[in-house]
DNA sequence: CTCTCGATGTTCT
DNA sequence: GAACATCGAGAGG
Protein backbone atom coordinates (compact mmCIF):
# COMPACT_ATOMS: atom_id res chain seq x y z
CA UNK A 1 0.00 0.00 0.00
CA UNK A 2 0.96 3.69 -0.28
CA UNK A 3 3.79 4.99 2.39
CA UNK A 4 1.54 7.34 3.57
CA UNK A 5 -0.94 4.69 5.28
CA UNK A 6 0.87 5.07 8.80
CA UNK A 7 0.88 8.42 10.01
CA UNK A 8 0.92 7.61 13.44
CA UNK A 9 2.88 10.08 15.93
CA UNK A 10 6.37 8.77 17.05
CA UNK A 11 6.00 7.78 20.72
CA UNK A 12 8.02 9.72 23.11
CA UNK A 13 9.92 6.16 23.69
CA UNK A 14 11.62 7.27 20.36
CA UNK A 15 13.27 10.53 21.06
CA UNK A 16 14.17 8.93 24.53
CA UNK A 17 18.02 7.90 23.93
CA UNK A 18 21.19 9.06 22.51
CA UNK A 19 20.65 12.39 20.17
CA UNK A 20 23.19 10.99 17.69
CA UNK A 21 20.73 7.74 17.16
CA UNK A 22 17.75 9.60 17.07
CA UNK A 23 19.47 11.73 14.54
CA UNK A 24 20.19 8.66 12.10
CA UNK A 25 17.15 7.40 12.68
CA UNK A 26 14.69 10.57 12.05
CA UNK A 27 16.03 10.40 8.81
CA UNK A 28 13.32 8.99 6.32
CA UNK A 29 10.74 10.06 8.45
CA UNK A 30 7.74 12.15 7.71
CA UNK A 31 6.93 15.77 8.82
CA UNK A 32 3.45 16.47 8.96
CA UNK A 33 2.25 20.31 9.42
CA UNK A 34 -1.25 20.88 9.81
CA UNK A 35 -2.03 24.34 8.73
CA UNK A 36 -4.15 26.30 9.99
CA UNK A 37 -6.87 26.09 6.91
CA UNK A 38 -6.72 22.26 7.41
CA UNK A 39 -4.43 21.64 4.87
CA UNK A 40 -1.89 18.65 5.35
CA UNK A 41 1.54 19.39 4.34
CA UNK A 42 3.87 16.18 4.43
CA UNK A 43 7.93 16.03 4.04
CA UNK A 44 10.45 13.36 4.15
CA UNK A 45 13.44 14.20 6.05
CA UNK A 46 16.62 13.49 4.44
CA UNK A 47 19.04 15.75 6.85
CA UNK A 48 19.82 15.40 10.46
CA UNK A 49 22.24 16.75 12.82
CA UNK A 50 22.25 16.16 16.46
CA UNK A 51 23.59 18.10 19.17
CA UNK A 52 24.44 16.23 22.97
CA UNK A 53 24.42 17.86 26.08
CA UNK A 54 26.36 20.39 28.33
CA UNK A 55 29.40 18.85 26.85
CA UNK A 56 29.01 19.91 23.57
CA UNK A 57 30.31 23.17 23.16
CA UNK A 58 28.07 23.31 19.52
CA UNK A 59 25.04 22.60 21.45
CA UNK A 60 22.87 25.47 22.92
CA UNK A 61 22.79 23.90 26.05
CA UNK A 62 26.37 23.75 26.65
CA UNK A 63 26.23 27.38 28.35
CA UNK A 64 23.41 26.61 30.68
CA UNK A 65 20.08 27.15 30.52
CA UNK A 66 18.52 30.13 29.46
CA UNK A 67 15.17 31.30 28.53
CA UNK A 68 15.81 30.59 25.57
CA UNK A 69 17.48 27.15 25.85
CA UNK A 70 14.33 26.04 28.23
CA UNK A 71 12.34 23.64 26.24
CA UNK A 72 15.49 22.25 25.39
CA UNK A 73 16.13 21.27 29.14
CA UNK A 74 12.96 19.89 29.07
CA UNK A 75 11.06 16.66 28.23
CA UNK A 76 12.16 14.68 24.44
CA UNK A 77 9.45 14.46 21.76
CA UNK A 78 9.10 18.48 21.83
CA UNK A 79 9.73 21.39 19.42
CA UNK A 80 12.46 23.48 20.07
CA UNK A 81 12.28 26.20 17.73
CA UNK A 82 14.56 29.29 17.33
CA UNK A 83 15.67 32.42 15.70
CA UNK A 84 19.17 32.53 13.74
CA UNK A 85 21.03 35.64 12.13
CA UNK A 86 17.81 38.00 13.15
CA UNK A 87 15.87 36.43 9.98
CA UNK A 88 15.70 32.14 10.52
CA UNK A 89 13.82 29.99 12.29
CA UNK A 90 15.14 26.23 13.10
CA UNK A 91 13.55 23.23 14.12
CA UNK A 92 14.70 20.66 16.51
CA UNK A 93 13.19 18.14 18.14
CA UNK A 94 14.06 17.56 21.88
CA UNK A 95 15.65 14.43 22.81
CA UNK A 96 17.64 12.04 25.45
CA UNK A 97 15.85 12.88 29.15
CA UNK A 98 14.72 15.83 30.74
CA UNK A 99 17.62 18.10 32.29
CA UNK A 100 19.64 17.18 29.81
CA UNK A 101 19.79 19.61 26.90
CA UNK A 102 19.98 17.37 23.68
CA UNK A 103 18.11 17.69 20.67
CA UNK A 104 18.09 17.21 16.92
CA UNK A 105 17.90 19.53 14.04
CA UNK A 106 15.89 18.98 10.78
CA UNK A 107 18.14 20.52 8.06
CA UNK A 108 16.45 19.50 4.89
CA UNK A 109 13.46 17.63 3.88
CA UNK A 110 11.83 17.24 0.65
CA UNK A 111 7.96 17.48 -0.36
CA UNK A 112 6.05 14.69 -0.27
CA UNK A 113 1.95 16.39 -0.04
CA UNK A 114 1.38 19.77 -0.69
CA UNK A 115 3.84 21.23 -2.69
CA UNK A 116 2.05 23.27 -4.15
CA UNK A 117 0.84 25.33 -0.74
CA UNK A 118 4.52 24.88 0.14
CA UNK A 119 5.81 26.61 -2.84
CA UNK A 120 3.29 29.09 -2.48
CA UNK A 121 4.61 29.95 1.63
CA UNK A 122 8.41 30.06 0.09
CA UNK A 123 8.11 30.68 -3.97
CA UNK A 124 10.94 28.87 -5.54
CA UNK A 125 11.72 25.75 -7.79
CA UNK A 126 11.59 22.35 -6.09
CA UNK A 127 15.39 22.22 -5.56
CA UNK A 128 15.79 24.73 -3.52
CA UNK A 129 12.49 24.66 -1.66
CA UNK A 130 12.96 22.60 1.65
CA UNK A 131 16.89 21.53 1.12
CA UNK A 132 18.40 24.34 4.10
CA UNK A 133 17.22 24.28 8.68
CA UNK A 134 16.05 28.10 7.11
CA UNK A 135 14.28 26.97 4.31
CA UNK A 136 12.28 24.17 5.66
CA UNK A 137 10.60 26.51 8.25
CA UNK A 138 9.22 28.81 5.98
CA UNK A 139 8.22 26.11 2.88
CA UNK A 140 6.08 24.33 6.07
CA UNK A 141 5.11 27.65 8.33
CA UNK A 142 6.78 26.73 11.13
CA UNK A 143 7.51 29.56 13.52
CA UNK A 144 8.81 30.01 17.34
CA UNK A 145 5.09 30.53 18.03
CA UNK A 146 5.91 26.22 18.02
CA UNK A 147 8.51 26.31 20.39
CA UNK A 148 7.72 24.09 23.23
CA UNK A 149 4.84 21.88 21.11
CA UNK A 150 4.84 17.95 21.80
CA UNK A 151 5.72 16.37 18.82
CA UNK A 152 3.74 13.24 20.00
CA UNK A 153 0.37 14.00 19.67
CA UNK A 154 -1.29 15.11 15.97
CA UNK A 155 -1.96 18.50 16.61
CA UNK A 156 -0.02 21.36 14.23
CA UNK A 157 3.23 19.64 13.85
CA UNK A 158 3.90 15.55 14.37
CA UNK A 159 6.45 12.76 12.93
CA UNK A 160 5.43 9.81 11.83
CA UNK A 161 7.74 6.52 11.12
CA UNK A 162 7.82 6.88 7.21
CA UNK A 163 9.73 3.99 5.51
CA UNK A 164 12.92 2.72 6.55
CA UNK A 165 16.24 4.05 4.51
CA UNK A 166 18.84 1.62 3.69
CA UNK A 167 21.63 1.85 5.77
CA UNK A 168 24.21 1.93 2.99
CA UNK A 169 22.64 5.20 1.70
CA UNK A 170 23.08 7.17 5.04
CA UNK A 171 26.03 9.24 5.22
CA UNK A 172 27.58 11.33 7.90
CA UNK A 173 29.52 14.37 8.50
CA UNK A 174 30.87 17.37 10.24
CA UNK A 175 27.86 19.65 11.71
CA UNK A 176 27.48 23.21 9.55
CA UNK A 177 27.81 26.34 11.25
CA UNK A 178 29.66 26.04 14.42
CA UNK A 179 32.85 27.20 13.94
CA UNK A 180 32.60 28.42 17.21
CA UNK A 181 32.65 25.35 18.93
CA UNK A 182 35.95 23.24 20.22
CA UNK A 183 38.04 21.20 17.82
CA UNK A 184 36.38 17.51 19.02
CA UNK A 185 32.66 18.76 18.68
CA UNK A 186 33.69 20.76 15.13
CA UNK A 187 34.56 17.34 13.80
CA UNK A 188 32.50 14.78 15.06
CA UNK A 189 30.31 13.51 12.66
CA UNK A 190 26.96 14.13 13.93
CA UNK A 191 25.35 15.20 11.00
CA UNK A 192 23.53 12.25 8.69
CA UNK A 193 21.84 13.13 5.42
CA UNK A 194 20.38 10.43 2.35
CA UNK A 195 22.82 10.14 0.25
CA UNK A 196 20.96 10.65 -3.85
C1' DC B 1 30.33 25.78 -10.55
C1' DT B 2 32.93 28.88 -6.77
C1' DC B 3 33.49 32.64 -3.50
C1' DT B 4 32.22 36.86 -0.89
C1' DC B 5 29.25 39.68 1.50
C1' DG B 6 25.15 41.98 3.52
C1' DA B 7 20.64 41.42 5.79
C1' DT B 8 18.23 41.07 10.06
C1' DG B 9 16.68 40.89 15.25
C1' DT B 10 17.33 38.22 19.37
C1' DT B 11 20.34 36.63 22.92
C1' DC B 12 23.85 36.93 26.04
C1' DT B 13 28.17 39.50 27.75
C1' DG C 1 28.34 45.51 21.52
C1' DA C 2 29.38 40.93 19.58
C1' DA C 3 27.87 36.77 17.98
C1' DC C 4 24.76 33.98 15.72
C1' DA C 5 23.07 25.69 14.32
C1' DT C 6 21.46 30.84 7.31
C1' DC C 7 20.21 32.46 2.80
C1' DG C 8 20.42 34.64 -1.64
C1' DA C 9 22.43 37.90 -4.76
C1' DG C 10 26.19 39.18 -7.42
C1' DA C 11 30.81 38.65 -9.39
C1' DG C 12 34.03 35.77 -11.44
C1' DG C 13 35.69 31.15 -13.71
Amino acid sequence: MSTLSDLTPLPRKFYARNTVEVARELLGCLLLRRLPDGELLIARITETEAYDGPDDTACHGSRGLTPRTRTLFGPPGHAYVYLVYGMHELFNIVTDRAGYPAGVLIRAVEPIQGEARMRMLRPVPRRNLANGPGKLTRALAITREHNGLDLTTVGAIWISAGQAVPPWKIQCGPRIGIDYADEAHRLAPWRFWISS
